[in-house]
DNA sequence: ACAAAAGTGTTGCGACTACACCCATGA
DNA sequence: TCATGGGTGTAGTCGCAACACTTTTGT
């Protein structure tokens, strides 16, 4: 404890982020789940409570340069389709000790990679996450309402799947993401009528029990954009819901 | 210059403010426009240039409370009727000399006021601003962005306006805070449809040639909220456009 | 043939734009 | 009574949700 503060002090900054990627529970076929990578702390404050990936910001580095080269650098996800910036998280008291100024990333995976990571994280449900060290919740819930409003009026779907995948694992990662269920039919008719998605040509095998075989889609682009300034996928509309 | 850079020195960290208030040029009677306030710098790195207010983060202060303090002291700017967060601006060379981050805010004043700056402070037009010091022209149309789609899916035009108003000053604000004119009439009927206007009972006195005296509004809340996750307000469909 | 999964046609609704028209005041 | 500005009525459009129906496969 330094026993005078000048207002003048420098600060570290650290930057942290909400790695986010639609997993399915291994072997279960209950459907996926978006998920959030955390990682135990084996430091004192907050000793084994979970964390958000991350740490201070170097001198020459911008923070999400940092941020992505932490990532890489500690739990190996260099996969990384989506970076953004959440927000800055400056309570003077947010952590105990000397004070420590953060900013916030959302980060995206998708799904059909799986990252190596270290021993000491896992991936854990944002719906219901595991108790965390600090403000990291704050940041977990931030970054998952970032990405359910955005997949309403952006192409942002675009970093949850693979490069190319049938309209029902399409649907099945928007109603992961965002927590209630999406038809199948309306989401290929938006994301269509926005010139988002384009057919491949191809086609996937039809399934264990037939069926018809499904075209293979994918985004346009690579990169997020705004598509529309008016959101979609509203929550069924609470009464005579249905959406098959 | 240091010889040695630690990558885990501690750092500077600064706020920095782009407060926006639609004004009407003094005397004339040209529509009014969304004017951003900057102050003359007096000191060497871009000694002259505009620049936006704030300054260093104390170490007892969160960043909100930070930007609050310094606008109320330096610029007398007490009547923010909204603050809120942009982005981090975190380039290793943004400043010249020793490295400083920034944290970017936008702040909004309700044009019925006009807080006393000082002598080397003054308004610009966002959509023509003058030559700035270091980043702070990138902020200032982060801001101006950031205001905008805002209008469209939150209450948040009560942040620009007086107590109450006619529907025809809520036009004019909505007007030059989104660069093209909107219609009085389709203003009235989205906003009341979202029940954010409550029509107050009384009456604004008739101009200087007649006409029949304008109801006065009120919005119904003073603080942000999302009233749509849909956006609206979009500019005239370009081709047949006539907004009277 | 029949089940299963993919994809299309079609209807209805809600929210917005555009614009014609009516209302209340000052001169 | 006329000019001026405020406000309402109403029709057309667009985007989406819902759901019935058709298509294409495996068994």
């Amino acid at each position: 404890m330094r026993s005078h503060i000048n207002s003048r002090d420098p600060l570290a900054h650290e930057v942290l982020a909400a790695v986010l990627q639609v997993r399915s529970a291994r072997g279960s076929d209950r459907p996926p789940s978006l998920q959030v990578l955390l990682w135990r702390r084996a430091l004192d404050p907050h000793l084994g409570r979970w964390s958000l990936p991350g740490g201070r910001l170097r001198a020459d580095e911008d923070v999400e340069t940092s941020i992505r080269r932490q990532l890489a650098e500690k739990v190996d996800i260099r996969q990384l389709r989506h970076v953004e910036q959440l927000a800055v998280f400056s309570d003077p008291r947010r952590v105990p000790g000397p004070r420590v100024v953060a900013t916030a990333f959302l980060g995206l995976v998708p799904s059909d990679v799986d990252p190596e990571v270290p021993e000491d994280t896992a991936w854990h449900p944002v719906e219901d996450p595991p108790r965390t060290a600090f403000d990291h919740r704050d940041i977990v819930t931030g970054a998952r309402d970032r990405l359910r409003a955005k997949l309403s009026y952006t192409n942002l779907g675009f970093a949850l799947v693979p490069r190319r995948f049938p309209i029902s694992v399409l649907r099945d990662h928007y109603s992961a993401a965002l927590g209630y269920r999406v038809s199948a039919t309306n989401l290929q008719r938006v994301l269509s009528r926005r010139g988002l998605l384009t057919d491949t040509g191809d086609t996937a095998p039809s399934g264990r029990s037939g069926g018809r075989p499904a075209t293979l889609y994918s985004f346009v682009h690579d990169d997020m954009q705004v598509t529309d300034p008016f959101a979609a996928f509203k929550p069924p509309s609470a009464g005579r819901a249905r959406t098959s």
